[in-house]
DNA sequence: CTCATCCTCGCAATCGATTGCACGAAGGCT
DNA sequence: AGCCTTCGTGCAATCGATTGCGAGGATGAG
């Protein structure tokens, strides 16, 4: 049988004092406007009573739930769990719990997922989805929704972002396969249509001038996804275009797999051909050989940062306390697929 | 600024009947005590206003929240995931969100989190976490909220469960390296303060007796964690003890992970040496040399079958209409990492 | 034409906690 | 000694939706 909750309304029948001032005595700030005898026997009746608050019922009353919404692609994408354990271990402690919701990174599935957590009165949202405009999410911030978006930034709009220092990434990467003598590099890149796939691509061509390379469009191959079978396809139609590249820098670790192994199909080894680098560092990459050079990405402190600015919205901390543009480092990680550049094995 | 809510309130307002009327307009079950031509008068003005149900609200008038929590010992783990995604698959289209926690499989916590999940009202909780014993779980079962387990069972309780045959999975397993004709082999147990871990073992045992092979308890190492360092410890013990095997049964892909590596350390080859076997069936298995033999696990139909009887539980289906029991197929996929048995190697 | 019945809708209580306001007592001040 | 302040507590409204009950009108039967 369901047990019947206590209520404040018992502890005050209990104590015989009223329930408005039970609910003084247990809330630690108004606790001290309450004679100190009367409040410890309150507490002591909840005790031992086992009282537990009612957050839905104060929520109705105060307007705040403590939870908060966070959307994300797909959480069976390995990225992605790492991110919600550093939110989860900033709010966690607070009270805060989350409600997580996958968008498949589609639109009208993400905008109605909005109005899911709208409706259930979350406090704030982390938007970690990927699509590169959605109305909806800057109606909700508009009108006055905390919110915070990670890997990517809503166009005009005063939404807070944090990002990773993506630019930074491929641009140490570029440069790390220009000091081992490559000049003919591929880019495979990641889906147009996700923020991640075009962000990486423009920063591979500003990487390429800042470094004094030839940016070569012809080199270029972008996948319609970010898995294997979309980086061996990358790769099938730049072997098919005849041009010759030493390596391949990836958008992400997913693709690269799926590269090595169709180079490996047709033959050409990695590293010793041609080098091939990934991006995130995914878990599990060091099982997999050869063992992938690639950027690191903190997606645990993302995560951290995140909850932290979202509280600061939350708390209602004063705007010029919050940063609108959090960029985080990356590292990149050298490992074995990539080598000094040889001499071309393809004409 | 924060946009006052749209309530039912206002839409009385605005079409000039009692709200009461208009909640049960508004509601696809009594609409039809309301005369057609008001309903959709209501309806349309809900339209306007952009009315969206205040959840809370509700949730303290009828005591249900629409929402469930899900406990799992690490979402970071890739095994969860899918379950996630399974559970939800069946719980979003109607209506209900989940809340996740992760109990880091530690006793203290995963009894606070009970309590968390309850302060906020959950309409009930999927636990899949794996620790052996925990009364937080099973008392609130007790007290009436509905429960459901997955992976594990609480023993002595009322609470319905949801397995795989791991039994089936080991059996055939082992079945499978009998086949190929080992007769040495060894065991590599997981943690047995996991249910995972006792489990499994248990069921290579029973294995054992079934296909009429020999148990050897001084081919049995047994891992501290389900992680690699482990699997590389457990074959290290192995070796070092000097027993000679031709096969390796692992509780986990991970150990199996290790174990390989390790043997290669060793100058021991698998498959053509040693072959070894996981379980799990973890992404990204498929891009590791060799190729693991394991058991498939169906997470998602496991994640949906936890919900749908969580359902049951919640809708208050006559009990014998619940099953307290389901088990799950598993399969075993054949891939690089068994080989026949040849001779021996080692003395 | 009258009375019974049914249907539609309004009234008001309710869920549990929070909080502005007010009241009464006690203490300090002149 | 009287007045004002301060402190502790109670009162009651409130958050928004749900729902049992009952009133009133419409309808049908006799």
């Amino acid at each position: 049988m369901r047990q019947k909750r206590i209520t404040l309304k018992d502890i005050a029948r209990e104590t015989g004092v009223h329930v408005s001032t039970v609910s003084r005595a247990l809330d630690p700030v108004e606790r001290k406007s309450i004679t100190e005898e009367v409040a410890s026997r309150i507490q002591a009746a909840a005790d031992a009573l086992g009282y537990r608050p009612n957050r839905i019922a104060a929520g109705l009353r105060t307007n705040r739930t403590m939870t908060v919404g966070v959307m994300i692609p797909d959480i069976t994408n390995v990225i992605f769990p790492p991110i919600l354990r550093g939110i989860e271990s900033v709010l966690e402690p607070l009270g805060y719990a989350s409600i997580i919701v996958n968008t498949d990174s589609e639109r009208d599935r993400e905008s109605r997922l909005v109005d899911v957590l709208r409706d259930r009165g979350v406090d704030g949202i982390i938007h970690a989805a990927v699509l590169r405009s959605d109305p909806s999410i800057a109606r909700a911030a508009a009108e006055g929704l905390p919110v915070v978006t990670l890997n990517r930034m809503v166009e005009n709009s005063q939404i807070p972002y944090i990002i990773n220092d993506e630019d930074a990434g491929i641009c140490e990467m570029l440069r790390h396969l220009r000091d081992l003598g490559h000049r003919d590099i591929a880019h495979l890149a990641g889906p147009q249509d996700l923020s991640t796939g075009q962000l990486r691509l423009a920063a591979f061509r500003n990487a390429a001038a800042t470094l004094s390379l030839e940016f070569r469009p012809d080199l270029v191959a972008t996948a319609r996804r970010f898995d294997e079978q979309e980086g061996a396809r990358g790769i099938r139609d730049l072997l098919a275009s005849g041009r010759t590249f030493t390596a391949v820098l990836c958008a992400n670790d997913r693709l690269a797999l799926g590269a090595i192994d169709e180079l490996r199909e047709h033959g050409i080894d990695c590293p010793r051909e041609v080098s091939v680098t990934g991006f995130n560092d995914m878990p599990f990459l060091d099982l997999i050989r050869p063992r992938l050079t690639t950027v690191r990405i903190l997606q645990h402190s993302a995560g951290q940062t995140a909850a932290t600015v979202l509280l600061q919205l939350m708390n209602g901390d004063k705007a010029e306390d919050i940063p609108m543009e959090t960029i985080l480092p990356v590292e990149i990680v050298v490992r074995e697929s990539t080598a000094p550049a040889g001499s071309l094995v393809r004409s």
